[in-house]
DNA sequence: TCGATATTTCGATATTTCTCGATATGTTGT
DNA sequence: ACAACATATCGAGAAATATCGAAATATCGA
């Protein structure tokens, strides 16, 4: 039974507990309409946001890439976010399933009480 | 236009993102029967369990209770939990208010490219 | 008021986390 | 093979966090 593991789920909130993976999150989440175009003007080299994006779109350049590369990796293993290699760039998606999980986690009436199920 | 304000949701994520917090939360959101007897078997001294009982029903005292008391007071201060005195004890509880907004966070659909839902 | 019970605050400490710049790795085009 | 670009890893420093025991505060009952 799709347990509620507090352990992991903890693990996916800590992951959202910070305010610069939340945007990130929520950006690949709504993932919206093209936003970056290369200086040239040209179409994104997929069809998802890739690292450069985030670092672009949504913060701006205010933050090292090295600084992005650390919390993609923070929610990739939290098992947020799915990243796959598209020629030079890393293609970024939200997982569904965690955000399936996590809203049955709130969802009322459904998560309570169930303690561990273990899978 | 005050925004899904990410800062102030990640407050929340990073509260539950602890697994003895996450637990604490959990354990009063069920708020389930009366677990916790007094040595002579009294009944709890309040409609709502208290900080003892998070102690020892939770934890088993595995934990100090100034350890649990750091914990609750993170939970309250990201709006997660209430506090009332009532008598010798405190009554805890979970925010409605607070469930509901975190289930709208990953309401499919709802909340993504909301952007700025006002208050 | 005094003692017992419940909870919080304080000080200290070990660990973790975020951030950066520098460097390394991987990929494509020439 | 090499240059250019995209991303990841490494090492380090500053800040935040979790935890505890000891002491302080608050409430009740005798």
């Amino acid at each position: 039974m799709i347990a509620v593991d507090h352990d992991e789920t903890a693990v996916m909130f800590k992951a959202l507990g910070d305010p610069t993976r939340l945007r990130i999150f929520q950006f690949l989440r709504c993932c919206p309409a093209p936003v970056a175009l290369d200086e040239e003007g040209q179409a994104r080299p997929a069809d998802g946001p890739t690292v450069g994006e985030v670092c672009c779109s949504v913060f701006g350049l205010d933050k090292a890439n090295s600084t992005i590369s650390f919390h993609l990796k923070e929610l990739r293993n939290a098992g947020l976010i799915q990243m796959e290699r598209r020629g030079k760039h890393m293609v970024l998606s939200a997982r569904r399933d965690a955000l399936a999980r996590l809203a049955a986690f709130f969802d009322p009436g459904a998560s309570c009480c169930s303690e561990d199920t273990q899978s």
